[in-house]
DNA sequence: TATCTAAATAGAAATGTTTTTTATTTAAAA
DNA sequence: TTTTAAATAAAAAACATTTCTATTTAGATA
């Protein structure tokens, strides 16, 4: 049967609304990141009204309690992404054509431990990103590296 | 003498005017990251007339530049650090002070084999931070963790 | 199944950071 | 000095995101 996201919801203590549903599907077939107004045109076919403010609140939501991540973005607006695999770990993305892949070295454990014993800090949360151009932009001989 | 900001400046090729000369003087003498406008507050001191936009021209340009760096934070807001650190770094970012410490651990290789020979990708950059509390703000007690 | 209540929502309005525009000024090269 | 491209101030605009409030709804409970 797929993504259950009915019980995903049940179980991060979420009502199971249709729209809320509707956001993790609409993710959850793309593969590339979207951005909340790109995810009200998809929910716009599905639903006669649908407010932005919804969205946007959906989407802290999910990605607050982990389901969807949060792309931070170079043009510094939000994008959203729903990633399948459920260990830590961090993503490689495509300016170009908003491919997430992922990437599965972290360096925590040297990050933490940088932190916590040079620098005698609390680590809270720390963040990973990789841009770049995917193999299949690449292919495409559009870019001069 | 100290920093000779003028110089910097000419080898990058841009002017060294008055105003971004300052920029540059108030962020080497901060020990936090700033934000716009916090700048501006400053730059008031010491010029009759700033403007918002010129304070965010000259802080794209540093950082494009790589002279200054840019914070990426969780608030989603710009902010601005001298680093005096010239090798290739990150940064251990203070959400309670706002002080930055550098972090020599940086995977980079880890990273870019995973990139190369695993999604078979070119990367063009990468970020990584990390937030938390300073040693100083631990100390102070006012966090519980 | 009917009732209830906190959570979720639509719609409109506000927010506030960041960007654009344009006329003017200035750094620094010639 | 003269010249010119770069930098600037000021005002306005852009525009993504958030706040507000009345209404609706999911799902618990009787
Ligand atoms: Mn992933
Ligand atoms: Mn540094
Ligand atoms: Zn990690
Ligand atoms: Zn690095």
């Amino acid at each position: 049967m797929g993504n259950d996201f009915y019980n995903i919801l049940k179980t991060l203590k979420l009502k199971a609304t249709p729209k809320r549903i509707a956001i993790m599907e609409i993710l959850a077939d793309e593969p590339t990141y979207l951005s909340p107004d790109e995810i009200r045109s998809r929910l716009k076919g599905r639903f006669k009204n649908i407010g932005l403010p919804t969205v946007y609140r959906n989407l802290e939501e999910l990605a607050d309690s982990g389901i969807i991540i949060k792309i931070i973005h170079p043009d510094r607006k939000l994008y959203y992404f729903y990633c399948h695999n459920r260990e830590h770990h961090h993503h490689f993305v495509c300016v170009q054509c908003r491919k997430v892949e992922d990437i599965n070295f972290c360096g925590m454990e040297e990050i933490k431990n940088e932190v916590e014993k040079n620098l005698k800090a609390h680590m809270v949360s720390h963040m990973l990103q990789v841009y770049g151009f995917c193999k299949d932009c690449l292919k495409k001989q559009t870019i001069s590296l």
